[in-house]
DNA sequence: ATGAAAGCGCTAACAA
DNA sequence: TTGTTAGCGCTTTCAT
């Protein structure tokens, strides 16, 4: 059995309140007089007391722990796969949390069926929610959650209550759009994958058209290129709308349809220039290297955290709507306009 | 204030000991009536009840979590930087964390100055140790530590009394060298970064040593080229020792050597080969890419946790020792040996 | 400056 | 089948 509080105060022939005060109490003053209290530390270091910090966070209704979660409909994070997000996202969460003396937890109930359900069991002090989809349910989900939470990816205007951290997305497209007319290329498409449309799309893409219209480019519908099943949509975005640069709203997009575009015969960046969104290390993978406007995850998982303890410390936030600058990564994928 | 047991009992009219078997009871009876059972379920679902996870993990001494650690003198883990290595792992250890329902946790005090003190507080059911470094210190540590654990990257020889879980290096080694040298490469050094030593290198050296020895080539102590400053180690055995071909036992520093031979004019891989260990992600962004022997490290980190989950649960472990093959992803950084 | 009492929410052990 | 008792280790409150 491990040595408790009790034991160290019969070792110093003290009560258990005064060993606490010795040991844990960061007030001001432990009120306990410097003999008592050296003494108490003499006998928890020969019995090698540690406290029990699940006793304590029981008692204290604090586990100086962090959650992460993303909403339902989603497997489990990954850390090495496809663009790496998850695993930016998490060195700043990682990094903030620990500045702060929290543990950041990854839970399974938190991406299982109703992460409602552990959202509030005591486990946690703080949530993170990095939303990728703004459904209905998860917004339900937010709305009802007692517990300190911040959310990655969104935004106030929609009514929540939470702080949020989002990076300035209609900058970042603008960065993409001047990019992309400077050389020159007036036919350009907005390509998103349906089946991971996240919560910013419609921003990006509103972004896209007014930067584009500000140039005096214009752009209908008919310019949002979708992919879903694959080949089809964007072979029909390549051979009949006969755009000469692309941007899409993901690096994997932008992957894919680099791809095959070259499966098409067409070379990328001579016949079309392309740019992704993130500038994750998946575009230094891509032959030629992707060209993106570059997401601040880390710094922005940083701001959540702080935020976060804010939050939890039950301070006023005077500005709890976060927005950080993006900034663009040009790599091969982009070049002038052919004449 | 949230609801407990209590309440519910209250209001179902039992005991909170009848709740408790109700609601959290797993065993095969819960020696209660269908009737008491029905009637407390309603009563907990109309007081929205839920259980407190803290003072379940207090009383009964168990918490699910995992925690995950890497001896002193190292920083906080990285996911997204150099070679990955980190979210390679955490892939695994998530993976099969929540495979066996258990959360699994990144604690500060465990990467503060003394882990030790954390490693036992109560907090973790269970502990992976990736170690990178065979310190005294370390094993120490290791040695005392009461807690289950399992130690990745580490062997059953070194008198450990956990379970370990490493990758064939012995194999890995032999097919870079088997590459190599039927490339027509004899003159192949060895290469390692003295400022991230893990505790592999000895035996990663060796069986380089053993391997060549095997096919006929001779090797000398002098074969190891050490690399702790920078570029005059690397220039010396290039330009010196004129290898035309260097096996590192780490991706980063193959990436290292590669920049180098390339600013020395030595063109790769014609007038040099390189084969870098690990296999991440990073191979893919140098040029030309790195051909690499591949560490299993996310199957690694799984096997790593059912080992440790037979640990928690006190089962005996037939085979404690994992050693898990690995292979060779040829790329771009190994050519035939120049006439 | 110190201690006594009480209880956080839960469950193991025992009793009925 | 159901309930009672007791206590996990700690800290808060209040008394001395």
């Amino acid at each position: 059995m491990a040595v408790t509080l009790r034991d160290v105060a019969a070792r110093a022939g003290v009560s258990p309140v005064v060993v606490s005060r010795v040991l844990h109490n960061r007030a001001q003053s432990i009120r306990v007089s410097e003999a008592t209290a050296e003494r108490v530390r003499v006998a928890a270091k020969e019995l090698g007391y540690r406290v029990n910090v699940m006793a304590r966070a029981f008692r204290q209704r604090q586990t100086h722990m962090i959650g992460v979660l993303h909403g339902v409909r989603f497997g489990r994070p990954m850390f090495n796969q496809g663009s790496m997000y998850f695993a930016a996202l998490m060195d700043g969460i990682v990094e903030g949390a620990f500045r702060h003396e929290y543990a950041v937890t990854l839970c399974p109930k938190l991406y299982g069926h109703s992460p409602e359900e552990s959202m509030e069991d005591g486990r946690f002090d703080g949530l993170v929610w990095y939303s990728t989809e703004p459904s209905k349910e998860n917004e339900e989900m937010l709305a009802n959650c007692s517990v300190p939470l911040v959310i990655l990816h969104g935004t106030a205007a929609e009514g929540r209550r939470h702080p949020t951290v989002v990076c300035d997305n209609d900058g970042g497209v603008g960065f993409a759009v001047n990019h992309l007319f400077e050389l020159g290329h007036r036919r350009i498409g907005f390509a998103l994958d349906r089946r991971t449309l996240n919560g910013e799309f419609l921003i990006r893409y509103e972004a896209f058209r007014r930067h584009l219209r500000r140039l005096g480019v214009t752009v209908t519908p008919a310019d949002l290129v979708g992919i879903h099943g694959g080949l089809p949509e964007i072979e029909e975005a390549m051979l009949q709308k006969r755009y000469t640069a692309i941007f899409a709203q993901e690096d994997d997009t932008a992957g894919r349809i680099m791809q095959a575009a070259q499966g098409l015969g067409i070379s990328v960046p001579d016949e079309l220039s392309i740019v992704g969104f993130d500038s994750t290390p998946f575009c230094d993978q891509l032959r030629p290297r992707l060209t993106s406007v570059r997401q601040p995850l880390t710094e922005m998982g940083n701001r959540a955290i702080d935020l976060l303890i804010q939050s939890i410390r039950g301070e006023t936030i005077e500005q709890p709507n976060v927005v950080l600058p993006c900034s663009l990564d040009v790599r091969e994928s982009t070049a002038p306009k052919a004449p």
